[in-house]
DNA sequence: TATGCGTGGCC
DNA sequence: TGGCCAAGCAT
């Protein structure tokens, strides 16, 4: 077993000898720690980095973030995907104005109540912006930690996370946490990886169980096999006058509050293949479609999206006025967010590719 | 406790 | 290439 010490300041000596050079870690200001947590959720560092930027530019305190307008927010956050936590953050802002005029609470459960922040952010603000003595489980930790230690125990589980807080408690330097949590993400983002990882340069190598064992593949335990389903999507793009038809997307379901273009969605591929293209009221216009763009397939997660655009010269009196729909001018769309997926066709409208 | 929520990078 | 993975949270 890693003595106190050892363990404590070899960590930190290697954090200070190697760690990256990013924004968050020279400030202690809760609002910029708030911030790069949500936005770091279940998102890389790389990607993450310049959602950051913007947010402190256009939201310089908590009190701007507070008032704007929930479509701004979104504007910002468009194509970093988890939408939810653009609503939540500006909830969360608001909430903080609110109860707290602007300050955060100096606690856990206090924090933990406000929208978007979770046991992993709100001991993130305990530790990065008031240094209390609390430690960060996260993807990170399971992954360096369970392999260090060959902890065979089934990771985000209630369990689990009671055996790492108390290992690593034990551990802690008091009144280091600031620099202890950051090392210890830090070592498992650049060292101890999910694939890859650097074995050969790996400061606890000689004290890793795992490694010992050459079983560090089989840590940390996850419950895997998440199945995919497959979606049919048909977009019909109504263009006509410089306008067109968009529609935002309310349903729980992807996509939440993003904007998309009418939508047939199809059962199945039988069904999807041999539509004519048609809506759900099996409307058939009688002008063939000026373009059909098919096979485009888009990945998320826990579904495949299969979608074809079909593309019409006219707008169908249906969609005119009607509540459910929008109708705007083509250089009025960067104004509304959209999801990654219709990057290339909206592109493609804004040069005037289907006039 | 289990499930759904995006996108991009990696091999 | 398809599957895995990344600083979680809400329900």
């Amino acid at each position: 077993m890693l003595k106190n010490f050892d363990f404590s300041s070899n960590l930190i000596h290697w954090y200070e000898e190697n760690k990256r050079d990013l924004p968050w870690r020279h400030t202690q200001n809760p609002y910029f720690i708030l911030l790069s947590e949500i936005i770091l959720q279940q998102t890389r560092v790389q990607q993450g980095l310049p959602y950051y930027y913007k947010f402190i530019h256009n939201f310089p305190t908590i009190f701007d973030l507070a008032k704007a307008e929930e479509s701004e927010i979104y504007q910002l956050w468009q194509g970093l995907g988890y939408y939810s936590r653009a609503k939540n953050l500006h909830l969360c802002a608001k909430q903080l104005v609110s109860l707290y005029q602007g300050s955060f609470p100096e606690n856990y459960n206090d924090l933990i109540k406000l929208s978007g922040i979770g046991p992993y952010t709100a001991s993130a603000i305990l530790a990065f912006a008031f240094n209390k003595n609390v430690v960060l489980i996260d993807g990170n930790v399971y992954r360096f930690i369970s392999r260090l230690w060959s902890i065979n125990e089934l990771i985000n589980t209630s369990k689990s996370l009671r055996i790492f807080n108390e290992l690593l408690l034990h551990y802690l330097p008091k009144n280091q946490s600031n620099i202890f949590n950051q090392a210890i993400m830090e070592y498992g983002a650049l060292i101890c990886t999910p694939k890859q990882m650097k074995c050969g340069i790996c400061v606890f190598q000689s004290q890793c169980i795992s490694f010992k064992n050459n079983e560090i593949d089989q840590f940390p335990v996850k419950k895997k096999n998440i199945i995919k389903k497959n979606r049919y999507f048909t977009y019909f793009v109504f263009i006509e006058n410089q306008q067109l038809i968009i529609s935002k997307r309310v349903v729980k379901d992807i996509w939440q509050n993003l904007f998309e273009f009418p939508l047939s969605e199809e059962e199945s591929l039988s069904d999807f293949e041999k539509s004519e293209f048609y809506r759900e009221n099996k409307l058939k216009y009688s002008k063939e479609p000026n373009f059909v763009i098919t096979n485009k397939k888009h990945i998320l997660t826990h579904q495949n999206i299969f979608s074809r655009f079909v593309i019409y010269d006219f707008i169908p009196k249906e969609f005119k006025n009607n509540q459910k729909f929008k109708q705007i001018f083509i250089n009025q769309i960067d104004d509304y967010p959209f999801p990654v997926m219709m990057n290339e066709i909206i592109q493609q409208i804004k040069i005037g590719l289907y006039l």
